[in-house]
DNA sequence: CATAGTTCGCTGCGTCGCGCAGCAATTTTT
DNA sequence: AAAAATTGCTGCGCGACGCAGCGAACTATG
């Protein structure tokens, strides 16, 4: 019965994806309580660091899902911990680009780079062909997710 | 040169899986919103029905990564908006079993499952293979945050 | 059986992140 | 040149959350 096995897989798939991302909310949380600050305040500065130019306060406020009034006020916060700095964009002098300060990220980076070397362990029994066929199902499933996200948004609420 | 292509691939493998949770938490503040209600309700939703059986309110407590009161509150409004049932257990007359509410939730569960037709997409494409080798590794790295987190919360904060 | 210690869930209280609305400054459009 | 849109910032109020403490119930020790 491949029918079953394979309907049995994508039940497997579904459960082990919740709790994989449940336990991706409580480490955001752990890292934050250690550090001193906030889960949005971590989750920004690891989606920063994923970016490899400086981005305005908008783009922030698009990437984190928060209003620009909060996305302000989370660089504030930011910023008062020295985490980033804020630069008038010389372009266009509406926009405050928000530059990472390396060697205080790197103090976050640490505790995931602890987290690496058990990542480390993880990752060299795939091999090549397996970790391009995880990088290709995250890829589709953030771009699902982002379609999905619109829908929701030109949808009308329930009740 | 494999060696650079490996270490091409784990950085890869890095910057997909912070935008592929990004991109969850986007998408499940955008159901919050579109149901009216909280992302971590939402959250504890989800993480409900991927359990057989009812939850303890001190059990919700620590999957949500709540305190005990939080988790009351959390549960006081799942209880207001009818999505979930208390019920006072009789083996531990302390413990109040929390039941969700089968038709209710199943509200939430359509908008995840209108997710699901563009998930099937994603599945459909994959191996039996592939999607063990996709279902272990979310496994492991479940396995390593939880891991992670309690040793971050035995360690002294810096500063 | 009695009693101290632990666990569970609930409740005031204060904190603070967040959305909302409005603002000035700048850019873009017509 | 004027109108419209965009960007970032600031009061204001809401409400989720942690904290501390409570009573009830279970468990361990004598």
């Amino acid at each position: 019965m491949t029918e079953t096995d394979r309907a049995r897989l994508y039940e497997e798939l579904g459960v082990v994806s919740r709790r994989h991302l449940a336990a991706y909310v409580l480490f955001n949380q752990a890292v934050a309580d250690h550090l001193g600050l906030h889960p949005t305040d971590v989750q920004c500065l690891s989606l920063m660091t994923a970016e490899p130019e400086p981005l305005t306060v908008k783009q922030i406020a698009d990437m984190t899902g928060l209003t620009t009034g909060s996305a302000t006020r989370l660089v504030d916060r930011l910023e008062r911990g020295g985490y980033v700095t804020r630069t008038p964009d010389r372009q266009d002098r509406r926009r405050v680009l928000v530059t990472p300060v390396p060697e205080r990220v790197a103090r976050v980076g640490a505790v995931w780079d602890e987290l690496g070397h058990g990542w480390q362990a993880i990752l060299e029994d795939h091999t090549d062909a397996e970790l391009r066929t995880i990088i290709q199902h995250m890829r589709r499933a953030s771009a699902l997710s982002h379609t999905q996200i619109e829908r929701l948004r030109t949808m009308p609420r329930p009740d």
